[in-house]
DNA sequence: CAATCTTTGTGCACGCGTTCACAAAGACAT
DNA sequence: ATGTCTTTGTGAACGCGTGCACAAAGATTG
């Protein structure tokens, strides 16, 4: 029976063995001591509390440049995420096959959610059509949402959405970036203006991972 | 002159106030009490803490499906990043503008780098010739990656990487969708088997968000 | 100039996740 | 069966980010 200690899982991972052993007795998996853990039970335990052990369905919404790309993308289906169907609003593309599966035009939208049981959509649409979309998915059943356009979404409570802001990444770079280069150059404080050109305050909703208080 | 009040700003970004006036007294921004802070000031101060006065020359590795959806995504240029050149290996796509760039040859690498003084670069190669590319831009003066490859990249201290995972984005929703349905179907613990097949574990690098302990 | 009122800046406490350290459990050898 | 040795599971301490609450600052008004 091939296993692994929490030593060799902490280290392979990069963290701290005891919370390592502490996460895995959260959920139940107990191991053997003095030998570690069954590498086997080990895998199904945590695939099922991930949700790894069933297939699920999403929809994509907004076949472009970045929608085609994810329809192409093979490494959804090696985790368990089929795409069921790929909607656009534009008429053109309808019945197109995009990476094997034709596109669908987002009047069928509704029933296309109802009939597979989709309950993830994933939205590629531009900024403005994305919080509409948004709508008619989370009324249709959807009650997971990953998006790519750059819009803060509201939706009711229940319904979890994730945000995927690439400007926003290579911002996070660059603020590092800037303090690398900038340690030794920190007296260059010169033309401070005491008092900029006028311009608004940003409102944005509430947002899990980044704080996010600058305009764009 | 445009002032805002701690309390609105909070409002609007969903925080905390007294977080907000924290945060903002670590880089230093005084408000005037009383009034609240100047907005043009504060918009100035915090675009420069962020790095967003400077612009950021970026070059993207791999045009596949994804790095040509990146070259045609207009919200880099609006954040202060520009696309010095786009890269991939083959020699087919030399030469042949996307998004009105042309693509050069991954033997350029370093020279482009160098030239451009870029010191932020996009991965969208496959898995398998990340790390290698990722070695390339490191060695040519490339201190901040975004990774799109579903690797773990090893880079020597000093350099910063980000991955975007859209499948552990996924997995995540999924979990959560799980948990979500799984409340009232708490006892459907049936076919539970007490030693699957066996399987090897995976060895995983250090990640900044994610724990990521499973297997592909 | 004094009184009042608004809003900042921050000390302090709370809560949570991480890490340490170790007793107990169990495999394995003798 | 007994002893040894490895590794788990977890109580307790630590560190850090968040939120509360309030004194001080400064604008504004009479
Ligand atoms: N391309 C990128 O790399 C990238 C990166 C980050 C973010 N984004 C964001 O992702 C979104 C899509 O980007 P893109 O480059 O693919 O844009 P795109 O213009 O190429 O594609 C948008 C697609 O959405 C469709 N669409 C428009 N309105 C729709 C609606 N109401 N319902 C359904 N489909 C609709 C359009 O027909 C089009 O096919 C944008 O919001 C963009 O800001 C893109
Ligand atoms: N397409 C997606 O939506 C998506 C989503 C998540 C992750 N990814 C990941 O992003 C990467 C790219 O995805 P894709 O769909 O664009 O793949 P793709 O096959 O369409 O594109 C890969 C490109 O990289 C080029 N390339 C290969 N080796 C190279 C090298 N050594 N140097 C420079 N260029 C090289 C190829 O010529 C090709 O143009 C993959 O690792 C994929 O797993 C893609």
């Amino acid at each position: 029976m091939p296993t692994v200690s929490s030593e060799e899982l902490a280290a392979a991972a990069g963290v701290n063995s005891a919370k390592l052993r502490k996460d895995f007795s959260y959920l139940g998996s107990y191991g053997t001591r003095g030998v570690g853990y069954d590498v086997e039970y080990l895998v199904y335990q945590i695939s099922r509390e991930l949700g790894l052990t069933q297939d699920w369905p999403v929809v994509i919404v907004g076949i472009g440049n970045l929608g085609a790309a994810l329809a192409n993308y093979g490494g959804f289906a090696s985790r368990g995420f089929r795409v069921a169907a790929l909607i656009d609003a534009d008429p053109a593309m309808a019945g197109r096959p995009v990476a094997g599966i034709p596109v669908q035009h987002t009047d069928e939208l509704e029933s296309i959610i109802r009939d597979n049981g989709v309950s993830i959509g994933v939205i590629a649409t531009p900024a403005g059509a994305a919080q509409q979309v948004c709508d008619r998915l989370v009324a249709a059943g959807v009650t997971s949402i990953l998006n790519f356009a750059p819009t803060v979404l509201s939706v009711p409570d229940g319904v979890d959405v994730r945000k995927v802001d690439l400007s926003i990444e290579l911002q996070i770079l660059a603020f590092h970036e800037q303090r690398k280069a900038g340690e030794e150059a920190a007296a260059d404080t010169a033309a401070v203006p005491a008092a900029p050109r006028k311009q608004s305050a940003t409102d944005q909703g509430p947002d899990g991972d980044v704080p996010a208080v600058m305009p764009a």
